[in-house]
DNA sequence: GTTGAATGGTTGACAAGTCAACCAAGTGGG
DNA sequence: CCCACTTGGTTGACTTGTCAACCATTCAAC
């Protein structure tokens, strides 16, 4: 039973409707999805005042280098990060978050909290855990380098 | 301890990569994932010289009327189906798959297998069937109507 | 029978991604 | 020192989707 297609049309209809309610509960902050998750990232995950590189975002949260570029463009437009050319290596660029950002991450974890709660209402803590524990073991089948070229390995 | 950060990207980026597989494995149809997708659709869902409207279509796969339309219309000047217009209805169409379309029946199957079993390499069918539970609740946890406002029930 | 709402499809503007071509700055032989 | 390669970032063309405005046809109600 449970055809690819189901699956497969599930797993994409779930895709779409969550990046849509998250858009739209990011909406009275005049954010879409792409900004939020990265302005999401980064507060998080830098430690105060630290800075990254968009290269370190597009390694971390696993988006092509020109989707990164233009998520930070209208993130630094609408003034929640700073683009400083780094110093010692006047390509790369230290990305840097602003007051206003400062002053909206509690609402906006509020908010990707929120939404994660609504998702999982009913869900067993353990169920999440096997959920991406598989998700994680079907991401490692797409990553081994299409042929299966002999005897590889994990952990 | 698989934030709602982790989980949110992974999810993402899955849905990406497995879209980016399909893509290049539909490639040498001339085929994208969309067009795929549809065409798929019709050849499992629709039995032989039946037919089905755009309309079908959107309940069926999810998807909004403005990408259905578009599709179809690619798959149509691909030759893959013919829009005739209903007689008894002529705002809508009859859609119908070609020899063309007929043609590549098996090895569109066959690419789409091929992607899923490259998936589940190593998963159990019953995690899976566990997966698909868990998708299929947190699809409804989100299409209960934003607010909970009352005792809703469901078929 | 005409008029007005519902229904099937199309289209334009936008979002969020991809890839590939490009530029500018660093880096490392020769 | 210079030239070629690499690396960080930008940009344009394209894909796949959304929503909302629109057109045409059908239906239903008066």
């Amino acid at each position: 039973m449970t055809s690819i297609r189901e699956i497969w049309g599930l797993y994409n209809s779930l895709f779409r409707v969550t990046r849509q309610v998250a858009n739209s509960q990011l909406e009275p902050l005049g954010l879409g999805s792409a900004e939020g998750n990265v302005l999401l990232h980064l507060l998080v995950e830098v430690p105060q005042g630290r800075s990254v590189s968009q290269e370190q975002l597009v390694e971390q949260l696993d988006i092509s280098k020109g989707a990164i570029s233009r998520a930070v463009d209208s993130l630094a437009q609408k003034d929640y990060v700073v683009r400083k050319r780094r110093e010692d290596d006047k390509r790369a660029y230290r990305l840097q978050l602003t007051p206003k950002a400062m002053a909206i991450a509690p609402e906006l974890e509020r908010i990707y909290n929120e939404v994660y709660l609504r998702a999982i209402e009913g869900v067993e803590q353990e169920e999440m855990e096997q959920l991406f524990a598989l998700m994680r073991r079907i991401a490692k089948n797409f990553s081994q380098n299409t042929k299966s070229s002999g005897g590889e390995d994990d952990a």
